[in-house]
DNA sequence: CCTCCACTGGAAGATCGGGAAG
DNA sequence: CTTCCCGATCTTCCAGTGGAGG
């Protein structure tokens, strides 16, 4: 059933994409003055997720370091380095510098001096989630650091830029501007089947089942190719030669309460709480919720840390927040 | 119209926990 | 051992928002 179980995980990148070769071109046009040592300007890619941003970036550079005698580059997923320190220590990394750094007692701007002493070859880094940063003023700190190459990627272009002074701000809307759109369904079902030709036995899947799963998905390759995941392993492990349909039919649900489930497990038990309560309520509003909260804990938090919570909650896409001020309510995404 | 008030979310400072230095 | 320093987390304070109800 399953040749190769690495090209259906969310993170692979195929050496040969299937689709969007313009916004590789263009992409490549950009990076195209580090291949003399010069400067590139900031690229921003943005589009709904599940539309390639993340694969394309890397796929381009891993292309580009083929080609370029000497390139860096670094990967960094600013949902998971959502701090100054994490995102500055995740690109030290990539360079072999971080590794003496520890969370303590390095003096304070360390991290930054260490970087901007760095005159090896071009350095790409790409920040995916940029918009989940807490503070965006590493990007000012970034952009003013020679030899350093941005990727920002980001669903939706005006969030990033919400918060950044004016200055900057136009200095990144001057910049490259590549902007991603859902897949159609021919596509999606092409992409899928790029996948299962490498990582899956042949005849393991139809493709009208592919166009099942393309259909479901809405555009979103990552949801996708989730679920064709799902689905080879359930079959495999059922000890099946071929996908079936009712198989399919499983993995649909399976396959998003996985990405749920991974993002539950990174709440805190206090965290699990107030989602606890939100899940039994339904909907419920912020003062009730609060004092629900207040009694199930023994040592409760203020209420601006349950807000905080919420806040990262939502980041999680595991609750939404619907109506303003007054009217505000919190429920579950279901 | 105005005032009240539930709620939000930014800012600044306090506290926690842990590695390093003495 | 204690002291110092760090980032992460939490608290305190507060300005702003907008709907409810005079």
């Amino acid at each position: 059933m399953i040749r190769d179980a690495r090209v259906l995980h969310p993170e692979f990148v195929p050496g040969d994409v299937v689709h969007r070769q313009h916004e590789i071109n263009t992409l490549t046009a950009a990076l195209e003055p580090l291949t003399n040592r010069n400067i590139a300007e900031p690229v921003f890619l943005y589009g709904p997720s599940g539309t390639g941003k993340t694969c394309i970036a890397r796929h381009t550079v891993e292309k580009l370091r083929e080609t370029v005698f000497d390139l860096e580059y670094q990967y960094v997923n600013c949902w998971e380095d959502y701090t100054r320190f994490k995102t500055l220590y995740r690109i030290l990394d990539g360079l072999d510098k971080g590794f003496d750094i520890h969370r303590q007692s390095t003096p304070r701007d360390v991290l930054l001096d260490r970087l901007r002493d760095y005159d090896g070859p071009p350095y790409v880094v790409i920040l995916d989630e940029v918009d989940q940063l807490e503070d965006k003023r590493i990007l000012y700190e970034l952009y003013r650091t020679s030899g350093l190459a941005l990727m920002l990627v980001a669903n939706d272009e005006t969030s990033v830029f919400a918060d950044l002074n004016a200055r900057l701000s136009s200095r990144f809307q001057t910049s490259e501007r590549i902007h991603f759109n859902r897949y159609a369904l021919a596509e999606l079902v092409e992409i899928l089947e790029d996948r299962a030709k490498w990582g899956l036995e042949p005849e393991a899947v139809s493709t009208s089942q592919l166009e099942t799963i393309a259909d479901v998905a809405a555009g979103d390759a990552r949801v996708a190719i989730g679920i064709l995941r799902n689905a080879a392993k359930k079959a495999s492990q059922q000890g099946l030669k071929e996908i079936t349909d009712v198989v399919i039919q499983e993995s649909v649900p399976e396959a998003k309460s996985e990405i749920r489930q991974q993002n539950l497990d990174k709440l805190t038990d206090e965290q699990q709480v107030v989602f606890d309560i939100i899940a039994e309520a339904g909907e419920i509003a912020p003062s009730h919720l609060y004092e629900e909260y207040q009694d199930r804990v023994d040592d409760p938090k203020t209420d601006r840390t349950v807000r905080n919570y919420l806040e990262k909650m939502e980041r999680y896409n595991l609750i939404r927040a619907e109506g303003e001020n007054r009217g505000r309510t919190y429920r579950i995404v279901s």
